[in-house]
This record gives structure tokens, C-alpha cells and sequence, in this order.
DNA sequence: TCGAATCACTATACCGGTTAAGTGTCAATA
DNA sequence: TATTGACACTTAACCGGTATAGTGATTCGA
């Protein structure tokens, strides 16, 4: 299979390599007629630009690159991301750019990683995700001039754009809704919270509870199985029992569910169970989970298309996606106390 | 940030750019001296080679390629691809390579994105995954001559270098191991059908199971919850139920478990689970599963330095991992009539 | 009817590497 | 002492695009 170059065309054109491009960058400079017969004859060859040529000649290298540094087998859980390089791949493709993807041991790999592809070219912008507090990767991107996406919170963003969604609605609606059930005493297992949008999480639960005039507690996790569950436990053993627990993801929902139903504690009779996250786990469990969806391709698309627009050097303001919306499932009722009033 | 080139070092050292080229190879025609001179500039200065130039030069893009076309949400769950992808990254961030990742809604929009790929020489291979049987994307890649390596069984993989990993020596050790036990009649829940691996599964079984003087069965699904609560159903209702069930990865071995008892069928008196793939899933429920275990990174890592070697067109192999391990956890134990037996 | 403007291209330089061919210097050999 | 050859470079072409500065022919206005 050789490739077919501009040259092939123009020969078989009868014109220089120049009219070619001309007439396939829509430039002016070539007759309608030429354009047409050019146009013609790279689409009859199959003629599709060499990525390198290009990106050589005018500077751009046509990927962008995302890099993840959770641990591994962490993150191969989390549906997200799938979901999130889907939304992004079908708004770079219809530009014929690519997606770099690599995966990092802990942020200074990263971050080795962002230098080399901008010193190499390879990426005309990254995407961030998993913005931490102090984050390191912002001042060196900043530093390197490197196009930038934040995919979350413009909190701690510097300079860089974000396209975020709004954490603290999340939270909101799940505690007007548990509290309109009844529910007095509410609780939170967070994410990492080193994390922006752990630290915005916990925040707006202790605002929300407040002005609902309930109690409220979050209590640090990491994602895992294992300190899911050791939370839940601690908080039902406690002095002050919740009678709701709000997730930060969908992993340790499942691990502090089973952990209930192990210690005899029903679920929604006892404790209502709310996940952070969709996914099909959230289904897998009985009772399904409650949970806090959100559209999460379109997320990764809108993220491509300003990433895109910030590479080309368009100065672009910040982007805000509709907020999570809460699915109802099984994990979820009334306290015991309603549920008691209600039944007299 | 100006990005130093060739020509920067060659001005600082007083030689050409050829000169610099030679140094920075490794190829004869500069003194020990000078050479050494050149590589203390280039490292002073950061250089690292715009790989754009780099790649229309010599040809080769320094890129390789994976397209995922299982429905995103599905995926997602499956750790096993994240950790491919850290075993392929390091390997291939050795060789300064980059991987250029997509999903793709169909194997049409796979194949589409294989050609264009191609066209614009964005990389030098690819990985392809989830083989099946008169797989579309092995012919299209001979004719293309892309150099490829199939993450998987080399049956059906045509002229590809295949990397792949036993399954039917898994299924082997999970019968053998079951059938020690005491398991008379052995079940299955498969993945896809059309998957190479899953018919390799399927055969196995049946022959592990006769050799083994055992019933077996492999019921139909498609990795989803929803198909593996199902098919746990039907063969739970059965008139030939099975004392042990094999599933074809963690997410059905969850479903199915859930669905059993639920069903009032005790894990493991009534009934023993093997999951295929041991991820953080398999250690959530209660009891924990059994499950067949393997270095996905490895796996990765050594696809990636295969595929380097195809792509510099040397003549490679198939390489064959390790096969996969039992991981004994309480899901599996006694079929109740040995039980009862044995309390006798 | 002549000069200027427009059009439709061509010629060519350039991006930043790699590489084949050429050149000047010096030591070893006949 | 002239010849050879190895060495240490330089020159220049090339990869496949893009972009700028020409160039010849036609059209237009005065």
C-alpha cells in the first residue's frame, strides 16, 4: 500500500503541489474547475494527508493527550473514563485529530510526561483531570504555554480553562432530597480529598445540612473497596448513627451497602445509600443504588471541542455542564423514625 | 518556551546540523570529543526531537495505536484494560513511542479509523483486542500491511503476531479444581460468543469436563449484569442445576452470585463461582470470589515490545504468557452432597 | 490603445529532522 | 615522495505538506 502524497495528485492533475493545496484547504488561488478535478481525484485515490507533513509545516501536531495517575488497578473500575474518552474522541475525530493516552505511576511522571510531549510536539494541549489542591501540573503548563483543559472545578485552574460541572448542586439536591424524606442525620463517605472536587463535596454538604438545619459528617476515604466499607463501619457504630450516607463514588457505595446488610443494618429501612456516579455497578446490588448521573460523553465531548478552540489560541472562558441529577433506586426511603410515624 | 532544534545545538557547537544528527544517533562521523560536546549542549538545553520532523524523515511515526469498540459503559468496568494500558505504556515510553487511544462505536468505525490512521501515518501498529471469529479487522490490516499485533489467541489472527495467554489451561484449572472438590456438574456463563476466547473457553470446558468424567454446560451471555443474572436464573431453575459456575469475567460473577442468593441458593453450600479476571469486584461481595488471576501488565508490556519488534519489520513469533492462575477465595468449596457426605 | 489590476497558476523556501555524497586534512604505506 | 585511505566533518537533498513571492495571460478602465 503506498500512500498517495499531494505530488501523486498534482501529477496526476497536471498542476504543482501548491494548486493542490490550494484547492484541498479551500484557498483561494485555483479556478473552480481545478479545484473540482483535484478534488475528484483525491477523493478517487484516497488521499489523505501525511500527519507529520502537516504537522511539520504549520506547527500543530493534530493530537491532544490525556494522562491519568490513579493506580491502575483503581481506575479500571471507574466506568468514567470510557465514557469520558468516548465523548472526546467523537469531537476530535471529526477534526482528524488523536488522542494520546498514558497512564502515570504518581504526578511527577506526569508531569514528565507533559514536558516531553511538548518538547517532542506531540500534543497541541492536554486535558487535566483529578485537579488536586496546589496542583503541580497547572504552573508547569503555564509554564510551558501549554494549551490546558480542566476537566472539573475552575477552582485552582490558574490561568487554564475548565469545563466543569457543578459538585455542590450534587451534593444539594441528594440532601434536599434525603431530607425531605425525613432524614436528620447525614453522612458522607468522600474521594480523595486532596481532590478539588472532594474538598467542594465536602463544603457544600456541611452548607447544605446546615441551612436544612440538619446534621451533617464527611468522612475521608480514597475510592477503595476497603475504606468504603471501614467508614460505613465506623459511622454505624458510632455514637451518632446517619441514616442516609452519601458515596463519592459507586465502588465504595457497593462496599458500604454490603457492609450494612453484613452488620444486620437494612437497607433503605435503616440506612438510605446514595452513590456518586452511575454506573451499571449501582444496579448489580440489592437494592439498587440511588445515584447522582451524569452525562459524562457529552462532558468529555464539550471538554475536546474548548480544548480545541484554546489550542487554536482562542481566549475561552470557563464552561459549566448541566449539574448531576439524581436517579432513584431502591437504596434509598424514609428513616426509621418517618417510617414508624407513618405506619401509626 | 522556544523548543531547541538541531540547528540551535549546531550553532552553539560550531558544526552543521549533520554533525548533530550523527552525535545524537550514535552513528560514526563525529570525534569522541565532538560528540561529547554536542550531547552537553543538547542535555543543558533540554533538546528532545520534534517528532513530526523525526517522523517524516525516517518513516515511521513513533506512534502505535489501540481502538476499543465494546459499548463504553460496558467497558468501563473492566479493569483489565486499564492495566493493559500501564503495561503497554511502560514499555513503550522506553522507546519514546506514544499510544494513540480511541473507542469506536462499531468494528466498521474501528476499521475506518485503522485506514485513516494509516493514511496519515499516525502510527507505525496497533494493538487489537477482543479477536473474533472471522474477524473484518484482520484482513483489512494484511491489505494494509500495518503491522499488528492481536492481544489474544493467535487462531483466526491470519499473518498477525499473536500475544496471548491460555485459556484454556484457566478453564482446566478451575474444572480440575472444582471437580476435586467434589463438583459433578459444572456450568458456565460466557462472554460474547462471537470472541475468540470465548469459544476457546467454551471447548475447553467440554473437554476438561469429559476427561474429568463431569457434566458441563456453557450458557450464553455477554459480560453484562443483566445476562448473567439471567442465565444464573436459568440454570438455578434448571432440572440439571449445577453445583459450580464459571463466569466469563467478574461483573456476571457478581450478578450471578447477587441473583443466587437472592434466589435462596447458599454461596458456597449450594453453589460454588468462579469469576474470570480477578479485579477489586471480586473481593467487594460477600462471600469473596474465587477467580482466575493474570499480570494484565505483563500481558501489556510484552504486546507493546513484540509489536515494536513487528513494526521494525522484523519477523516475531507468537509469545505466550503465562496462563492465568486460580485464586482461591470463599465462593468455592464442597458440593452439598460431598458436604453431607463428609459430615456423615 | 496602453497601463494597471485581476486571475490562475508556478516556483520556491520552509518546517526539523535524517542521510548519501563530497571535501579537506593528516598519517600510513609503497 | 607520491598515493592511498581513514577520519571528521560539510553540503545538499529529501520526507510531504504549507505559504509567500513571482509570472504570464486576460480583463478592465481611461
Amino acid at each position: 500500500m503506498k500512500r498517495p502524497t499531494i505530488a501523486d495528485i498534482a501529477r496526476r492533475a497536471g498542476v504543482t503541489k501548491a494548486a493542490v493545496s490550494f484547492a484541498l484547504n479551500g484557498q483561494p488561488g485555483v479556478s473552480a474547475a481545478t479545484r473540482e478535478r483535484i478534488l475528484a481525484i483525491a477523493e478517487e485515490i484516497g488521499f489523505q494527508p501525511n500527519s507529520a507533513a502537516r504537522a511539520l509545516s504549520d506547527g500543530r501536531a493534530g493530537a491532544f493527550g490525556l494522562i491519568i495517575d490513579r493506580p491502575p488497578n483503581m481506575l479500571g473500575i471507574e466506568p468514567w473514563f470510557m465514557q469520558l474518552v468516548a465523548g472526546i474522541q467523537a469531537e476530535l475525530s471529526g477534526d482528524h485529530a488523536a488522542l494520546l493516552f498514558s497512564t502515570a505511576e504518581d504526578q511527577a511522571a506526569e508531569i514528565a510526561m507533559y514536558r516531553s510531549w511538548w518538547a517532542q510536539r506531540r500534543v497541541d494541549g492536554v486535558f487535566l483531570v483529578d485537579l488536586q489542591i496546589n496542583d503541580q501540573r497547572v504552573p508547569v503548563l503555564e509554564e510551558l504555554r501549554m494549551p490546558a483543559v480542566v476537566i472539573g472545578t475552575p477552582l485552582g485552574a490558574g490561568s487554564l480553562t475548565a469545563v466543569w460541572q457543578d459538585d455542590a448542586a450534587g451534593i444539594i439536591s441528594a440532601v434536599e432530597y434525603l431530607a425531605g424524606l425525613g432524614h436528620r442525620r447525614i453522612a458522607r463517605v468522600t474521594g480523595i480529598p486532596r481532590f478539588w472536587h472532594t474538598k467542594i463535596r465536602t463544603d457544600a454538604l456541611a452548607e447544605a445540612a446546615q441551612s436544612a438545619g440538619i446534621e451533617s459528617i464527611s468522612v475521608e476515604a480514597d475510592y477503595t473497596r476497603e475504606r468504603g466499607a471501614e467508614a460505613t463501619r465506623t459511622l454505624l457504630r458510632g455514637p451518632r448513627r446517619p441514616t442516609a450516607i452519601i458515596y463519592d463514588n459507586d465502588l465504595m457505595a457497593i462496599s458500604g451497602l454490603i457492609s450494612a446488610q453484613r452488620m444486620g443494618v437494612e437497607v433503605p429501612a435503616e440506612l438510605s445509600i446514595v452513590a456518586w456516579d452511575d454506573s451499571p455497578l449501582c444496579e448489580l446490588v440489592h437494592p439498587p443504588l440511588t445515584a447522582l448521573s451524569r452525562d459524562i460523553p457529552a462532558y468529555g465531548a464539550h471538554a475536546a471541542r474548548i480544548l480545541a478552540r484554546v489550542a487554536s489560541g482562542e481566549a475561552v472562558g470557563h464552561f459549566q455542564e448541566d449539574p448531576p441529577v439524581l436517579t432513584l433506586r431502591g437504596s434509598t426511603g424514609s428513616p426509621p423514625l418517618v417510617r414508624r410515624l407513618s405506619r401509626a
